[in-house]
Order: C-alpha cells, then sequence, then structure tokens
DNA sequence: CAAAAATAACAGTATTACTATCATATAATA
DNA sequence: TATTATATGATAGTAATACTGTTATTTTTG
C-alpha cells in the first residue's frame, strides 16, 4: 500500500460529527487516543471526560467535534470499513475471473489486520479489535433506523454490497447472495471473538484462520456460471 | 407441547442472580414486566428505577433479585437459551437419520418464534427479540472472560456443542463444524435483525426465511459420510 | 401468636452525560 | 500592526443513573 495511500482520505459521513476531526491537531488526538482507550478500557467504561484528562484537554472541547460517544463510534466503525473497502477494490480491481476476484476480496475482508503505515493517528489492529468487540453496538440500538435514514452506515452497505455483486458474477442462480455476504462480514468478527474468548465454540485458531474457513464455506455453497 | 412442559423448568446458573426470580411472586413480575419493558425501550433506556415503578414495586427490592441490569440479561438470555435447548432436543431426539435430524435442529434454531403457553410470565416472542436486539451486549464486555469461568453462558454454548455433534454426525469430515455451528446461531439472530433494520443486506424477507437460507447453507457446504 | 423473612419507603452518593458561561490563546485579515 | 474571529480551556451546574444503606411495614412460617 505504501505512500501512494498518503493522500487518501476515507469519506464519511459528515453528519456523524459536529467538527471533522481530520481538520484540526485535537480532533485527531480525539481519534488516536480514543482508540487506545476504547481498546484498553471496553466503550461502556470509556468517556468523555476521560478522553479530556488523557489528550490534556478539555471534556467541552471533545463535544465540539462528537455529539456523543456513540457518534464517535460510529465515526471509527465508519473510517474502518472505508479503509477496508478502499483495501479490498484496490486488491481485486484487476482481477477480471470472478472466482479468483472472490477469493482475494473474502481474504482482505476476513484476514487479521496488521498495520497501515498510510494513516499515522489511527492505528488500525487496534481499530479492527474494536470493531470485533463494539460494533454491535453501534446498531442494536432503538435509534438505528433513523440513523440509518441519515446514512451513517453507508459505507458498511456499500462493502457487504460489493461482496454481495461478488458472488452474483460467480453465480448468478445462488438464491442468498446477500445474506451470505452479511453472513461473511458479520460472521467473520464474531470468529474472531469466539477464537479469543469462546474457543471450543470455533475451529479457528493459532492454525485455523476465519478466512480459511469462510473462503471454504463460500467456495463450497456456490457453484459457478457455465456460461463464460 | 402443550401440558406436558407445565412443569419444566429452565435450570439458570444460580450465580446470575441474588434471589431466585421463579421463587416469589414478585421475582415473576421482575421477568415479566421486564420483558416487556426491554423490548419496547430497549436495554440502554431500561432501567432498575423504570421497572419498580412499572410494577409498583421498590427499585431497592429488585436489586435483591439481581445485582443489575446486566445480570437480569444475562439471566433473561440463558431462560431463552435453555428453552430453544429444549425445544430442540425435545424435536430432535427421536430422529434417527443424521441428515434429518440436523434439519430439524436448524429448523427449531433458527425458526420465528411462537409464544409457548407452557410459561405463563415469559412471553417468548418477545424475547427471542430482545435476544436479536440486545443478546451480543451480554458478551460483548470486557468481563466476558471472568463471567465465562462463572458459568454465565453453559446453556449457550451446551447449545452451540449440540449443533456441532449433529454436523459431526452427517460429515465426520467438514473441516469447521465448531465454526458452522456457531455461524448459524448467531447468523440467524443477524439475519433477522437485518431483514428488520437492513432488509438490502439480506435475502430473507417475507417470503423467504432465515432458515431456509442457513438449511441451505449448511446442506450445501456438507458431504453426508457414505459409512452408513 | 411470635419470630423471621420479604418488601417498601426513603435518603444518600459517586459518576455520567451532558449544557452553559466566560476567559484566553491563536490565527486570519484589514 | 491592530482588530477580530475562531478554537480551545477552565469552571460550574443539572438531571439522570446505578447503585448502597437504613428503617418501617407487611407477609410468611414454625
Amino acid at each position: 500500500m505504501d505512500r501512494l495511500m498518503q493522500s487518501i482520505r476515507i469519506g464519511i459521513n459528515e453528519k456523524i460529527y459536529v467538527k471533522d476531526p481530520e481538520s484540526s491537531d485535537l480532533g485527531k488526538r480525539i481519534i488516536e487516543q480514543s482508540i487506545l482507550m476504547i481498546d484498553e478500557m471496553g466503550f461502556e467504561s470509556f468517556t468523555f471526560r476521560k478522553l479530556g484528562e488523557q489528550i490534556k484537554s478539555n471534556e467541552s472541547s471533545i463535544y465540539r467535534y462528537f455529539e456523543n460517544k456513540h457518534k464517535l463510534l460510529l465515526y471509527l466503525a465508519s473510517w474502518y470499513w472505508g479503509w477496508l473497502e478502499y483495501k479490498m477494490v484496490f486488491a481485486t480491481n484487476a482481477i477480471m475471473d470472478p472466482a479468483e476476484k472472490l477469493k482475494k476480496a473474502i481474504e482482505i475482508l476476513t484476514q487479521t489486520v496488521k498495520q497501515d503505515v498510510a494513516f499515522s493517528h489511527v492505528n488500525e489492529i487496534l481499530l479492527n479489535k474494536i470493531v470485533i468487540n463494539e460494533y454491535s453496538k453501534s446498531y442494536l440500538t432503538k435509534e438505528v433506523d433513523q440513523e440509518n435514514k441519515e446514512g451513517y452506515f453507508v459505507i458498511y452497505k456499500r462493502l457487504v454490497n460489493r461482496l454481495h455483486e461478488m458472488i452474483v458474477d460467480l453465480d448468478n442462480e445462488y438464491p442468498y447472495p446477500s445474506s451470505l455476504a452479511s453472513t461473511v462480514l458479520e460472521g467473520s468478527l464474531h470468529q474472531y471473538f469466539l477464537r479469543e474468548h469462546f474457543p471450543m465454540l470455533t475451529d479457528c485458531n493459532e492454525t485455523t484462520t476465519p478466512t480459511q474457513y469462510f473462503t471454504d464455506l463460500v467456495f463450497r455453497t456456490l457453484n459457478p456460471n457455465t456460461n463464460g
């Protein structure tokens, strides 16, 4: 990925934030340190007051960037999915063969995250851990329909849709391409969680990866089109 | 199911509660009304104070049954999984053919819940909705390992394991039976959620059910044993 | 009927999730 | 360079939450 991505920015719905955290030093510190703190203490224990102390800024200053910590989580999640989407599109763009293309996409979407030097103030490894542990909480709310309407989940939906399209390209007779796509994305987070906390409920471990499991699952399930 | 189950009790880990809510009228009202309220207002807005008002009892009296609302959620979830487990074992017990048995199990575990007259103070339809919308929050916490050690998730784990065994019985060469089992259970909740809030991300709707999707997925994936 | 147990009523505390006001530092511009 | 926006910091305040504690009253049980 290297230098090429230095100037790439993840485009996030402007309604999620009050002031763009990318637009100032304080904003970047909010993002950087909130990632460290949410990973460390979990989303429920994390507060703007504590974040203020950590970055030696003021609680009320943080509120000028995000209405509340829920919106901050939506921001971090959108950033993460946007970043993954970029990596996936980049990696699969040149592949013509539908099977190879889908295989690569699943690989990118389900593999363990490695640090990406392109975005200095975002720790992608920790962000991936946060998404595994906290993403569900961002949509399992009473406000989900309203927030969905306002476009807070567009990036994630677009990503599922891209996978959906690749599935259809490989097998246009498979009746559940959307469900399979959402299962891979959500299920991947879940398998990582189980590996960490409920190893009896998964076959994923040091030697077997969620990528192997889902690649196998998808390719057992689909029957490639025969009409060239 | 009918009368036979009138006397069946779901055995829940005693550490989850301070005092068994099944042991008194107040306890049963706590369960009954908390299900209605959590469904109605969502888990974050639900408080013991509000529950106290609703059941015309005292906040501090509720604390004599459950340490906090997190424990109450663990209780409700355990009850739900225990109930489902019972239904599944009951329905599959007599089936000898591994394929038929697994098919029936997936059907029970992923189908829409209908009211069960056997447990008068528990509304299973609402409880199912609560599990869809809130169950993840019960384990996506920093305390999950400690609570797992204390056995708060045994029923769920046992259920996944039962499904795992049925998968192995049908295809003992399939390399990911645990992951497939956990994917079916967790994925089913997720597909129901998507159907309700993100219909673009699923193929499940009025005519297509999560049961059809997962039955198809599992049977495309497995290759039945040939050695009788 | 007495004693024990359960429940209710009420008060109190630390923390959370904000909102509001005002002071000060920094940057933009006239 | 002086003026003036704008961003940030410091401080205070509020309603609600998530409890704990004490005492009074009711209910159950032996």
